[in-house]
DNA sequence: GTCTATATCAAGATAGAC
DNA sequence: GTCTATCTTGATATAGAC
């Protein structure tokens, strides 16, 4: 007899798969209960309400993403593969058990247009990360000086992955599309700094 | 005394202003009917329900889009231009009246995961002509073999300088990123086709 | 901590008069 | 077509027992 993973383990994984892939304000507390198989009260008692278990699940779901990224990273050589590997990062993290329909910290985001201060900071640090590691990692090819506007660009690429993705179009050739245009931009930065 | 707009222009003005900005499911009928200073039997006996009242203000908007970005387009002068344009025309829209707080039809995707086929296709209307527009005007840049390839990238460009501002980036800012983006990314796909 | 049952509330939609 | 008033539903959250 295989052990269940706690009732908090089981909402967390009820609520990023419903939640992420259906819209927040789409899933109704019931849905994600049922599907935990958890009563309410236990829910309420954990998180506080539902606001409480999607930032619990956000972060969560950043953790993983933090590390799928990471693993990639050390798995290219060069210093410019290190800085595309967000995108084999981002076919390896939606390949794994967290399910989204584009992306669930964009998705909250467009959903909340007031968020509370624990939502906002749970939604801020996925920019935050993205944004500092593409600026460390974009340092080793061209140079201090262009790093941040490089990040900023290339963040600017993947997000456009992310929002293709809802206009109906296949996810893999998206990323694909989106690693291309990132290497170009790459290379046309790296040769104005290196004439 | 000045006419005040039939109650039809004055729910459609409504949603817009507070649904594209606020979100669809997080603005209730009761809020537009209250700016629009309209009954709500008004509103169901001109749109059926509230979903038809979105759909309608989706294809108002996309109509002033299309005129904005055509207008763009013609004041352009070189081919590169025109095809550029649609950065532009972007920012001209953002200052007129249809104010949203980063895409209307991407938000309306974003929480709409079984969208009607009413919606589905207005939603379907907006990237068919944003890829189409595009397309047409990669021809006289990089010639036939690469313009869908070319209109693609483009589209995924101008989706990620939309999804930035979800990330609390500022709108001008990200714009003139795309277009500095989206740059880079014709002259480079220009060089390869004309050697 | 977890359950069943329910209170509370807000939102979409409609009835019926004018 | 438009208004006031209201019906009905569905969703979040809580009460109280075990």
């Amino acid at each position: 007899m295989v052990a269940q993973p706690s009732a908090r383990e089981r909402l967390l994984d009820a609520a990023e798969h419903l939640a992420f892939t259906q819209g927040v304000a789409a899933t109704p507390v019931d849905v994600i209960l049922k599907q935990a198989n958890v009563a309410p009260a236990t829910l309420y008692a954990h998180f506080g309400n539902k606001e409480g278990l999607i930032v619990e699940a956000l972060r969560r779901r950043l953790t993983r993403w933090d590390q799928d990224w990471q693993l990639e990273v050390d798995a290219a050589t060069t210093a410019q593969e290190k800085l595309l590997a967000v995108f084999p990062a981002l076919s390896r993290y939606r390949s794994g058990p967290a399910t989204a329909r584009w992306c669930a910290f964009l998705s909250v985001a467009a959903e909340s247009p007031h968020p509370s201060q624990l939502l906002d900071e749970a939604l801020r640090s996925d920019t935050e990360l993205l944004i500092e590691r593409l600026h460390e990692l974009a340092v080793p090819v061209v140079g201090i000086g262009e790093a941040q506007g490089l990040a900023e660009r290339l963040a600017l690429i993947l997000t456009g992955v992310l929002g293709m993705m809802l206009r109906a179009a296949d996810p893999d050739k998206v990323i694909a599309d989106g690693h291309a245009t990132a290497k170009t931009i790459i290379e046309a930065t790296a040769v104005s700094t290196t004439p």
